[in-house]
DNA sequence: ATTATTTGTGCAAAGGTTTGCATAGATCTA
DNA sequence: TAGATCTATGCAAACCTTTGCACAAATAAT
């Protein structure tokens, strides 16, 4: 059998408390008992049981996080790694584990979630981006359950939220590409209905209104995250009259698919057009030419995150309610002034 | 408070163990009395406390990983993303979460097995790869706790292992290579002291042997899983007197680093040089051209080491030492056969 | 020397389940 | 009808800690 605290007791001739004192720094116990203790702790290779230990605190020093079901975009770009390393991380610096779990059936989605918290399985919980209105964000909210959602922001002010700031990277892309000299500047987007696609778009078209430059809705271009999505929306653009002199592109991978059509149209990229990218993934830094990117702190996502929910189960008063990742811009080969207006 | 099971049993009018029992769904429970109490804790709201339940059962049904510490190879490449779903994919369905932790200080690598072990917190370990002798093997060896390890294999008979066949997957790369006339075939490897370089060094060589070509020393290359190293390396290929007609990288991020470098020294792939990498990543598929890889199976990986660690935590005798994902071989544009040669 | 304060420990309850054993009632056997 | 067998449930111990409260001993104050 385990060793328990009791044996410890008993062989130290102490109480159990006492040793529950020691484990613990109890400002009381003395040196010298504490050190008796510890001795005997040692000996006996004590480790003490985080089950009990939970059940009376109250406390696991879980944090569960819930794997969305579909997740397609979520496990590719690194996304995913680089966000959980982060979390992982901080949560074992800061003395927490994370407790991950999935649902099997699409049905029972939320019920994950439920079980994890009414469990008392963890101390907070980690909702990762998904698109759909997400039962879990009214369930915990009402439950007044530790929470944060990362990827995604809401409008709600008791809510913790933490995300790279979409609007103002796209800004700042247009922005320096305007000041390049690019005059007509296209956008290709992710599905619309998702935050990322708004956000990025949004950001893009402030832009183009502070450089007084009027927004044209046939510069402007839905797609999916794929390379073959990407190459067809090109397609398209090679259509346009007056051709775009510069491409602001979701995602890396939009942008490299963007690269590959302009090239398989005998373009060269970026003499005849400017291409940037969104993620800063290894595809950028690795592609020909190079890909102007953004890097959103996908790590330092995650370890903020984390930092944020602690602080909410700690409850000390000090929750935000959106915290912005800072990004930052990594400007490649695959950008240059604009040839034809040069 | 949280309504427990005492709180059911009296107002279902039963004891608490017959609620314990209707929970375990009892064969010995009369239809009656577990329809009356499931109304009750369907009214109630009741969840079970799994902290107070693992504390007598002895069993949480959480597994454990260690995220190794520097582990840069392993969060690229997708690897880590794919294993990771199929652990927690397989573990949901299964019943099981997903208790992930690092550690924090370099020298105490292995006291977060421990913990995770001596605290009860967990039910069986996945050791992801790691190079190094790692101390937690013989810890968890012997303890006899139930652990699997994955990407990595070990000789011990009593240990399971699973993993890809690095062996046989390059050796069927090098037959095929072979089949279609190539006689100088050159191998970019990783770091020799890497179990996953040996191996495939080892299926190359093998190769080679049946196929009658005489393994040279001057084909085989160290390197790094760079696209940088990988160019440096491909200087040193273009050096040789005789040039192999084709070329098997240790990845597709090697074989990307590769093929940018003979594009930039005027050779054409695959015309004049085959290419193929390993592990089926994205960039394999939008590459230009599109490189020839090996699909290792991660996510599957994944799925059946959880079913493997969870036969032997269940102890029902039918443990393997080693399971082998099959491999696939995908073949696509940067291989042909060689010119010079045809 | 007596009382008040501080310091260090112990007692016992609580936290929410599970489960071996006992038992009451129901059903069956002869 | 008495005994045997079965069925459905309850009792109480066990799992291992933590912690409020009480208390004894040591120290300080008067």
């Amino acid at each position: 059998m385990a060793v328990t605290i009791i044996n410890v007791a008993e062989k130290a001739g102490v109480s159990p408390s006492t040793v529950s004192r020691v484990i613990s720094n109890d400002s009381r116990i003395s040196q010298k008992t504490s050190r008796k203790v510890r001795k005997v702790m040692e000996e006996l290779g004590y480790h003490p049981n985080l089950m009990a230990k939970s059940l009376v605190t109250r406390t696991t020093h879980n944090i569960g996080i819930v794997l969305p079901r579909p997740a397609e975009e979520l496990f590719q770009n690194q996304f995913f790694s680089e966000i959980i390393r982060g979390i992982v991380t901080k949560a074992a610096s800061s003395g927490y584990d994370i407790l991950m779990t999935t649902s099997t059936n699409e049905i029972e989605e939320w019920k994950a979630v439920e079980r994890l918290v009414q469990g008392r399985n963890v101390d907070g919980i980690i909702l990762l981006a998904s698109q759909r209105e997400d039962p879990n964000i009214s369930f915990l909210r009402e439950k007044k359950f530790p929470f944060v959602l990362v990827g995604r922001s809401e409008d709600y002010s008791d809510i913790t939220s933490v995300d790279n700031d979409n609007i103002a990277a796209a800004q700042a892309i247009t922005r320096h590409l305007i000041e390049l000299g690019h005059r007509r500047i296209g956008f290709v987007s992710g599905p619309f209905e998702l935050t990322v696609s708004k956000d990025r778009l949004d950001g893009y078209s402030k832009a183009l209104l502070d450089g007084g430059i009027p927004f044209r809705c046939d510069y402007v271009f839905e797609g999916a995250f794929t390379p073959d999505s990407a190459m067809q929306v090109t397609e398209q653009i090679l259509k346009l009259e007056e051709r775009p002199t510069a491409i602001i592109a979701i995602d890396d991978v939009v942008a490299f698919g963007i690269i590959r059509s302009l090239w398989n149209n005998g373009l060269r990229v970026p003499e005849d057009c400017s291409v940037v990218g969104f993620n800063n993934t290894s595809l950028a830094e690795m592609c020909l030419p190079q890909i102007s990117s953004v890097d959103i702190g996908m790590y330092q996502m995650g370890q903020s995150t984390v930092q944020a929910l602690i602080q909410r189960i700690k409850g000390d008063g000090f929750e935000q309610a959106r915290i912005i990742i800072p990004h930052q811009l990594i400007w490649r080969r695959s950008v240059t002034s604009p040839d034809s207006e040069a």
